[in-house]
DNA sequence: AGAATAGTGTCTATCAGACACTATGCA
DNA sequence: TGCATAGTGTCTGATAGACACTATTCT
């Protein structure tokens, strides 16, 4: 437990009998599954969500659409017990992406275990979902492994039942992400992670509208927006957005972090 | 893929490379980590949160209270690939309450995976969320496992300090397994599962106020119970529970399943 | 000037919080 | 009869939906 800051190994009574067991700790003799992480990395761009696919190079699913992903490095499990997760999942984005360190939203999403999700191999999968600004989505360059990379539309995804041609269970997973961010959108703040860092009202409301698929009433979306003003969630910033089809130029605002 | 449903191996072209690659194939030489599931098994009893814990007896933290949980079986790995995680956690939580099948709510929570969390070796830990009926709560015996089990209150358990004294990280897996409940049970059905399976509206909002810590106003509560009733969300049944105190006995509901 | 967009006034329906109230059934 | 509980009437404030409206700035 030495990742553990609390200590708790040294609260328990019989330690000396527990060192003693773990020096004589065996690593279980049970075959044990691959576990891998997989990347659902969102942006908006152009009023569209758009997820970051890359084009599978090897088999199986050669030449299948992918959501990007790795192995978890898990060391030699007993001395180096390797990475965390988490860790693994923020390797693989910086890998995938070349984005600076922490500029990206990350969370897990969910573990997709079943049987024979991959024909190779038991492989467990811990998927994340990351949220990247448009701002810097098109400096995302494709990943280490050569593979293309490639901002793809949800809608015309789905439109044209490309879901399809995608990898593994990735039809499954992309799905539970759509309806994590749909979901989380509402209430937490996940869309300012999907807005330039200053950004006007339309722009918000345009995330929220690509992301849940609907539109929204610009008066109503404008009286959410002033109440999070009031209640200190953003803060008004310097500058205007210019409008491109003549008009006011919008005022930019800021989410504060530190609430 | 034979588990999948959607034969996607069926569409892709060159089927057979892959499948001579696939005969090919020889599984990573990467060290794998140990893949095991843990239960936090919630339900509601006099008003009162509790969860299901068991009394460790072995190495390590013997003696300490855990979550009960085992390992994922994944077979040889190869030809066979073992259960789901998904049947590991529904076998699990059978051997563990000897309930029913299907009788019980159960999610998955969230994955753990960092490093050295287990002392002995690297163990991913996906964890998850079940809701006992307090009418089945009682019938819940000990494990297989034959260590001692045991329905213990939340509030006390946080009152008393007494998390120090769980093992592992179970600290944290069950402080987010009850911000899970606590947050699904405004916005999903889930209360429902912690009621029994006819219920009076004073019982239903008990279990409200147990999962949230809070007390409802009863009139609000009997609107929005209405309003439920309108929607058929839930559904008039036979019988009233009688009334301890004196005084009018409550009508009782069901939950209506296929809306 | 025309056009498209930024942002506001205001009416209405819905729902939560709060308080008072009636009805019931057992001691 | 007393009393704790089941369940309702109704006022008030906050918020969402809808529609009309003014203000701004580029072409």
């Amino acid at each position: 437990m030495s990742s553990d800051p609390s200590g708790k190994l040294s609260h328990h009574e019989d330690f000396d009998d527990e060192a003693a067991f773990l020096a004589a700790y065996k690593a279980q003799d049970y075959p044990r599954p691959s576990v891998t992480v997989d990347l659902v990395i969102f942006t908006v761009l152009d009023g569209d969500l758009k997820v970051l696919l890359i084009e599978r190079g090897g088999h199986p699913f050669k030449g299948w659409w992918a959501l990007p992903g790795g192995f978890v490095n898990v060391g030699d499990g007993v001395k180096d017990q390797g990475e965390d997760v988490e860790d693994a999942a923020h390797r693989e984005l910086e890998e995938e992406t070349h984005l600076p360190k922490g500029s990206c939203h990350l969370e897990q999403l969910y573990t997709f275990g079943k049987a024979y999700r991959d024909p190779r191999t038991r492989v467990i999968d811990v998927a994340y979902l990351a949220l990247v600004r448009p701002t810097l989505a098109p400096l995302v360059t494709a990943g280490d492994d050569a593979a293309a990379t490639r901002w793809v539309s949800v809608q015309t995804l789905w439109d044209n039942s490309d879901t399809q041609r995608l990898a593994f269970d990735h039809r499954e997973i992309l799905t539970m992400a759509i309806e994590r961010v749909r979901g989380k959108i509402d209430y937490s703040p996940i869309a300012f992670d999907l807005v330039p860092e200053a950004f006007s009202v339309a722009e918000l409301r345009s995330v929220y509208e690509a992301v849940k698929g609907t539109t929204y009433n610009a008066r109503n979306f404008n009286r959410r927006f002033k109440r999070m003003l009031a209640d200190g969630v953003i803060e008004t910033t310097v500058g205007h957005r210019p409008n491109p089809s003549g008009g006011p130029r919008a005022h930019l605002y800021q989410f504060k972090r530190a609430a």
